[in-house]
DNA sequence: GCCGTTTTCGGCCCGACTGTTTTCAGTCG
C-alpha cells in the first residue's frame, strides 16, 4: 500500500473509532497520524523498511505496528474488525451538518437506525424528535441535511475527478492504436463540480481500444463496451466520509471525426446549441462527426478550423457556457484569458507559525521551486486559538524571522501578510498598530456563519472598506459539495470592494474555489481587482493555484485583472499603494 | 494513541453556539 491509501485507512478507522464512541484523543491520533502521512515527502515504504516510522510526528509504537502491516501486507486485522462491526450507513450519517458520531451511535443504539433510508423515514415519523437529547429542530436539520447530500448525490470535485481522469489518461496512452486523445465534457471546461468523465480517441480500430480501457486497472464494473462507445464505474470506496464513485466513458471516433467529437463532447449542450445554429445561417450543418454543406463536408484539422469555419476566434472550452462567447468570439472580443504561467507569486498560504504543516523558509522554497517569485504568508490571527492564530507578539517574532530569510535570498522575496479574522461585528481581529505592520492583510469569515443576511453583509462591507484590509479571503465560505456558502449579498460586498480598492480573493484550494466563476465575471464588470491564492496549508498545496486560474478563465479574466500576474517590484508597490491609501 | 517528563501518567485547542435541558452535551471551526 501507498501512503495515500495507508492515510486514507487510518483516517477511517478514526472515525470507527469515534462512531463507536472511543476516547477523542485516541481518534484523534489516528487522524494526526494519517494527516502526517499524507503530508510527508518520500515514501512510507522505505522508512518501514528501515524501521524508522517513530520518527514521524504523531507515530509512536502502536500505529507504527499497524502501518507496517497495511504497508507490507495491506492488510490489518483490527481495520477489518471495526469495519465489520460498524455499518458504513453510519459513516454517511456523519456528513449530516450537525449530526456528529454521538447523535449517530444514539441513533443507531436505541433505534437501530443504521442508513440514511431508515434516518429519513424515522424523522418523517417523529420518532427522532423524541429521543432523549434530540427535538424538533434536530430533527428537521436532519431532514434538510439529507435533502442537501441528495442535492450533492452522486458529483465529486474537480480535483478528483481529475486524478481518477489522468490515472485513466496513462493508461490510455498504453493501449495501441490511439493516434488522438483528450479529456471533454466539463472536466475540459473546468468546471468544480464533475458528474463523470469523458474521454474522446481517435483510432483506425475502435475494438482492441475500447478492450484496453476497460481492463484498465482500478475498474470496478464494465456497464457497457461498445464499437464507439464504453462505460465503466471506478469505485474509490470511502473518502472524507463519502462512498467515491465515478462513472468514465470513452469514446473512439475516425481521427477525421476527432475535431467534431472533441467540440460536441466538450459541450456544453448550450453551447453547443448555439453555434449549431451559427452553422445552419451559413447553409451548414454540424454534429458530432462533421460540418458538412451543400458543396460537401468541411474539412477540419482541429477544433480552431471549426470555428474559423462559422468565422468565429477560437472558443477556449472554459468559456463554453453559452454566456456571451459566441456574441463575444463572433465579433472578436474574446478576452485574452490568464494562464497558469502569468501567475508570478501569491499571498495566501499558512505555515506552521498557525495551523500549517511546513515551516516558513520550506514554504518559500517550494514557491520558488514553483516558478515564483514571491509567496504571501498569511497565517490565521489571535482569536482564532483552534488554528493557533498569532498574539501581536507572535506576529512580531514571524516578521522577524521573514525579515532574516528575505536578506538571505536575491531572487525571491516573502511579503508579510495575516490571514485576519473578521469578527461577528465586522471589525478586525488586530488593532490597526499591528495591522500597519503587514505588507497586506487578507481579511476572512471563520465564525459566526449563520448571521442574518443583512448582518453578514454589514459585517463583509465594514471590512472590506477597513484602510488596511487588502483582499477579501474566500469570500463566501462555501465548500464544494459539503457546506453551502453563507447568507451574504456578494453584490454590496463587491461594490463596496471596489469603491475602495479591495481585491476580492479567488480561493483557488480545490475544496472551497470561492468566490466562483460567475461571482468572478461580475467582479470584473464592477471593476473590482482580484488575486488568486491556494490557501495553502502545506507546501504541495501551494500547486492548487492552478485550480484558482481554472475559475479565473470560467470568469472571463485576463491577466492585468488579476494582482499576482505583477512582478515582485510591481507587486510590493501596489501593496504599498493601497497601504497609504492611494 | 502520542508525547513529554518535576519520567510511566496526565494532558492532548478551545471557545461559542445550538438545542436540549434545568445545568449541559454535542457539534463546529
Amino acid at each position: 500500500m501507498d501512503n495515500d491509501q495507508v492515510a486514507a485507512i487510518l483516517d477511517e478507522i478514526a472515525t470507527l473509532l469515534e462512531l463507536q464512541g472511543e476516547n477523542p484523543f485516541r481518534c484523534q491520533a489516528y487522524r494526526n497520524a494519517a494527516r502526517a502521512i499524507q503530508q510527508m515527502e518520500g515514501r512510507l515504504s522505505e522508512l518501514v523498511a528501515a524501521g524508522k516510522l517513530t520518527e514521524i510526528r504523531g507515530i509512536g509504537e502502536t500505529l507504527q505496528e499497524k502501518i507496517t502491516a497495511l504497508v507490507i501486507s495491506g492488510r490489518l486485522a483490527f481495520y477489518d474488525d471495526l469495519k465489520s462491526k460498524i455499518p458504513t450507513g453510519l459513516v454517511e450519517m456523519l456528513r449530516i451538518p450537525a449530526i456528529g458520531p454521538k447523535k449517530v451511535k444514539a441513533l443507531f443504539d436505541q433505534l437501530g437506525i443504521d442508513d440514511l433510508v431508515k434516518l429519513k423515514q424515522a424523522c418523517e415519523e417523529g420518532r427522532v424528535a423524541s429521543l432523549k437529547g434530540f427535538g424538533a429542530k434536530t430533527q428537521q436539520k436532519i431532514l434538510e441535511g439529507i435533502a442537501f447530500l441528495g442535492q450533492a448525490g452522486d458529483r465529486v470535485r474537480l480535483d478528483q475527478a481529475e486524478a481518477v481522469a489522468n490515472s485513466l489518461l496513462e493508461g490510455l496512452r498504453g493501449c495501441a492504436g490511439i493516434i488522438r486523445l483528450e479529456v471533454c465534457g466539463s472536466l475540459r471546461r473546468r468546471k468544480e463540480i464533475i458528474r463523470d468523465i469523458d474521454i474522446l480517441a481517435s483510432s483506425k480500430d475502435a475494438r482492441p481500444v475500447m478492450k484496453c480501457f476497460v481492463s484498465l486497472p482500478g475498474v470496478s464494473q464494465v456497464i457497457g463496451q461498445g464499437d464507439t462507445k464504453s462505460s465503466i464505474v471506478i469505485d474509490k470506496g470511502v473518502v472524507d466520509g463519502r462512498r467515491f464513485v465515478i462513472n468514465a466513458d470513452l469514446r473512439v471516433v475516425d481521427d477525421d471525426q476527432f475535431p467534431f467529437a472533441l467540440n460536441y463532447f466538450t459541450g456544453s449542450k448550450e453551447h453547443n446549441v448555439a453555434i449549431r445554429g451559427r452553422a445552419q445561417s451559413y447553409g451548414l450543418k454540424l454534429n458530432e462527426y462533421e460540418l458538412v454543406g451543400a458543396k460537401g463536408p468541411v474539412r477540419c484539422r482541429d477544433e480552431g478550423d471549426i470555428y474559423r469555419a462559422l468565422d468565429m476566434d477560437y472558443v477556449p472550452p472554459e468559456l463554453r457556457e453559452n454566456t456571451g462567447e459566441v456574441e463575444a468570439a463572433v465579433a472578436h472580443r474574446l478576452p485574452k484569458l490568464i494562464e497558469k504561467q502569468d501567475i508570478l507569486g501569491t499571498f495566501h498560504c499558512h505555515t506552521n507559525w498557525s495551523d500549517g504543516s511546513a515551516s516558513l523558509e520550506e514554504m518559500a522554497m517550494a514557491a520558488r521551486k514553483l516558478g515564483l517569485q514571491y509567496l504571501g504568508i498569511a497565517d490565521h490571527s489571535q482569536s482564532l486559538k483552534m488554528a493557533n492564530g498569532l498574539t501581536p507578539e507572535r506576529v512580531h517574532q514571524q516578521q522577524a524571522e521573514i525579515d532574516q530569510l528575505n536578506s538571505r535570498m536575491s531572487d525571491f522575496t516573502i511579503f508579510k501578510g495575516t490571514e485576519c479574522d473578521i469578527l461577528p461585528d465586522g471589525q478586525l481581529d488586530y488593532p490597526d498598530d499591528v495591522l500597519v505592520s503587514f505588507d497586506y492583510v487578507v481579511a476572512s469569515i471563520h465564525t459566526h456563519f449563520n448571521q442574518t443576511l443583512e448582518e453578514m453583509t454589514a459585517r463583509i462591507v465594514r471590512a472590506v472598506s477597513h484602510p488596511r484590509v487588502t483582499m477579501l479571503g474566500h469570500g463566501t465560505g462555501r465548500l464544494v459539495l459539503r457546506r453551502e456558502p453563507y447568507k451574504v449579498d456578494m453584490e454590496a460586498v463587491m461594490k463596496a470592494a471596489a469603491k475602495h480598492g479591495t481585491r476580492i480573493e479567488i480561493n483557488a484550494h480545490p475544496f472551497r474555489l470561492d468566490i466562483d466563476w460567475l461571482a468572478c465575471k461580475r467582479a470584473k464588470s464592477l471593476g473590482v481587482g482580484l488575486v488568486i491564492n491556494p490557501d495553502a496549508h502545506a507546501t504541495q498545496e501551494i500547486a492548487h493555484i492552478g485550480y484558482g486560474v481554472d475559475v479565473a478563465r470560467r470568469g472571463w479574466l485576463e491577466k492585468s485583472d488579476v494582482l499576482n500576474t505583477l512582478p515582485a517590484d510591481q507587486v510590493a508597490k501596489a501593496l504599498a499603494a493601497k497601504k497609504a491609501g492611494k
